[in-house]
RNA sequence: UCCUCAGUAGCUCAAUGGCAGAGCAUUCGGCUGUUAACCGAAGGGUUGUAGGUUCGAGUCCUACCUGAGGAGCCA
């Protein structure tokens, strides 16, 4: 606040020529007053313009609506505003807790390489770079490597970015993001949800003692998230497809649910906005899931993993799964899956010697944060998003 | 790769096949307890690109470009 009064003209005019986002320096008296939004107001005493944004080229990102594009198109400007900046504080709370729930709990961080020699799961969706004239790609999981960390150390953890090159251009799918993985030696199936569920709970807790300022700014309905607790629901595969068979007879999904196939997109939207809570959904069948997922011993037409799926309809956010231990089924899986062997040498390496039975997932940040956000896509929940068709700035 | 929608002033959007407009932003003037202020005025256009139909195209047709949403795939 600054009256005509109280400042000198000088300063008045300095302050009255100011434009939008000009970054200026201002020293003053503080005072309590009820009619200051905040309770208090600054009577001002002098204003040092830093930097004046002329009245020429104005800053573009006003007060009014944009676009979509227009705004990812200065997206270097973008995170100044106010609901921006508050995704990201969230953002980088969920991360700070999601290590600290590892960190807490005996896990070793052992970062995975970025640079690999080969796939993990597939070449198809792999950004492929030249190192020194060989052939090597950007990772799209570190999982293979934080498997044989975890037989080192016994509970480990990976965090950061992955890359996947897949024509995705939908609300839930980045080129690049930040994945956390953890990796348990002589964890199953049941450990495993355990984890995953405590996990879930501890971040939207974490989010709720310590960035309630910021889920105001977004407009976040917090109950929602007081809500994130464990135990959470857990259903077999074929439950859930009974689920699905169920909800398209009474017209509720459009398509019908063709059983023995992964779940589809909408498929998981329904089922997760069936509960208050993440919903684990586990032991899919074998043949529609990874190589290297271990074959449920009670029947091995279904495998140890699970899927975690949030709620309000944002899908999955956890993909894991116990991983085959015996060295002769899963040499049979990669020629099964026409992998190159000699890349998968080494993974072979950890069954050769000493395997024991062990469990993982990964969990996507991103689309954590645009559900814990309550937000429409997940652009707005990293500072560069980077997608198909956009890579500026 | 496929399906759907969109592209008009700096921004957000109008305009039955018949004079291309409004709000905001900018500039000038006024006002002042403002919070995306308010009142008055001014400047601002190759309607994404290239063709076509028509007396006449922002509007209809074809191709392309760009963007958005979705499918598949995935976290």
């Amino acid at each position: 606040m600054a009256h005509v009064k109280s400042v000198s003209p000088e300063v008045f005019e300095r302050l009255k020529g100011l434009t939008q986002e000009s970054s200026v320096i201002v020293t003053g008296k503080v005072r309590a007053d009820q009619r200051a939004p905040g309770g208090y107001e600054l009577d001002v005493e002098n204003v040092e313009v830093v930097q004046r944004v002329p009245e020429t080229d104005p800053y573009p990102i006003t007060l009014k609506e944009h676009g979509v594009d227009f705004l990812q198109e200065r997206r270097h400007l973008w995170v100044r505003s106010p609901r921006q900046s508050a995704i990201l504080r969230i953002r980088a709370e969920i991360m700070r807790a999601a290590a600290e729930y590892f960190d807490m709990n005996g896990f070793i961080r052992t970062d995975p390489p970025i640079l690999t020699p080969a796939a993990c799961e597939g070449t198809s969706t792999l950004f492929p770079v030249d190192y020194f004239g060989d052939p090597a790609f950007l990772t799209q999981s570190g999982q293979l490597y934080i498997e044989s960390t975890a037989l080192a150390l016994g509970k480990v953890y990976s965090f950061g970015p992955t890359f996947r090159a897949e024509k995705s251009k939908t609300r839930r799918h980045l080129t690049e993001f930040w994945m956390i993985e953890p990796e348990v030696a002589y964890m199953d199936l049941e450990g495993l949800m355990e984890l995953a569920e405590n996990f879930i709970a501890h971040i939207a807790q974490s989010v709720l003692k310590n960035r309630a300022p910021e889920l105001r700014v977004i407009g976040r309905d917090q109950a929602k998230l007081e809500a994130i607790k464990a135990p959470f629901p857990k259903l077999r595969y074929d439950e859930a497809a009974e689920m699905l068979n169920q909800a398209h007879r009474d017209g509720k999904l459009e398509a019908p649910f063709e059983y023995g196939n992964d779940f589809g997109s909408p498929d998981e939207t329904w089922l997760s906005s069936q509960f208050d809570r993440p919903v684990m959904v586990h032991r899919y069948p074998a043949n529609v899931k990874a190589f290297y997922m271990e074959p449920d011993p009670k029947d091995p037409r279904y495998a140890l993993c699970v899927d975690v799926l949030a709620p309000e309809g944002y899908g999955e956010i956890i993909g894991g799964s116990q991983r085959v231990s015996s060295y002769e089924l899963l040499s049979s899986r990669i020629d099964e899956h026409k992998l190159p062997r000699e890349a998968f040498e080494w993974y072979l390496d950890l069954r050769r010697y000493g395997s024991v039975p062990h469990a993982g997932f990964g969990m996507g940040i991103e689309r954590l944060v645009a559900w814990v956000c309550a937000l429409d896509h997940v652009r707005e929940t990293i500072p560069f998003p980077r997608m198909l068709n956009r890579m500026y700035p």
